[in-house]
DNA sequence: GGAATGACGATAA
DNA sequence: ATTATCGCCATTC
């Protein structure tokens, strides 16, 4: 598979999650691990957003553990408060905004 | 071809 | 809560 096929599934992906919602890398990696190829690993969809995610809610994909994009809080924490996305001060409250694809077994 | 790199993740200290 | 390490794995020197 050519990576900009990959690059396209993660871009899709991304612009799927609601607003106030997001996901992490490695869920997003994890989605595509059934859906595209047999790959996925958080380090790869890092990467691609860092290239390509110019054009997607990139505030929405945060790190597994709450953390917003690096380089980018600032931006990133603002657009997430004027979604509602449930935040704990300068990080996401994963507990409540992590959001997966609707299962579609 | 081998080493370094990176918008990550989990665990240990 | 923070820093340090190690594992991951394609991409890029």
């Amino acid at each position: 598979m050519d990576p900009e096929e990959y690059v396209e599934a993660v871009l899709s992906l991304v612009e799927r999650i609601p607003e106030g919602r997001v996901m992490s890398y490695g869920a997003i990696a994890e989605v595509l691990r059934d859906r595209a190829d047999g790959r996925g690993s958080a380090r790869r969809v890092g990467s691609i957003m860092a290239h390509y995610g110019g054009s997607v809610p990139w505030h929405r994909v945060v790190a597994a553990n709450g953390r917003v994009v690096p380089g980018h809080e600032r931006e990133a924490l603002r657009r997430l408060r004027g979604e509602g996305t449930p935040l704990r001060g300068d990080h996401v409250d994963m507990r409540a905004a992590a959001w997966w694809p609707p299962d579609p077994r």
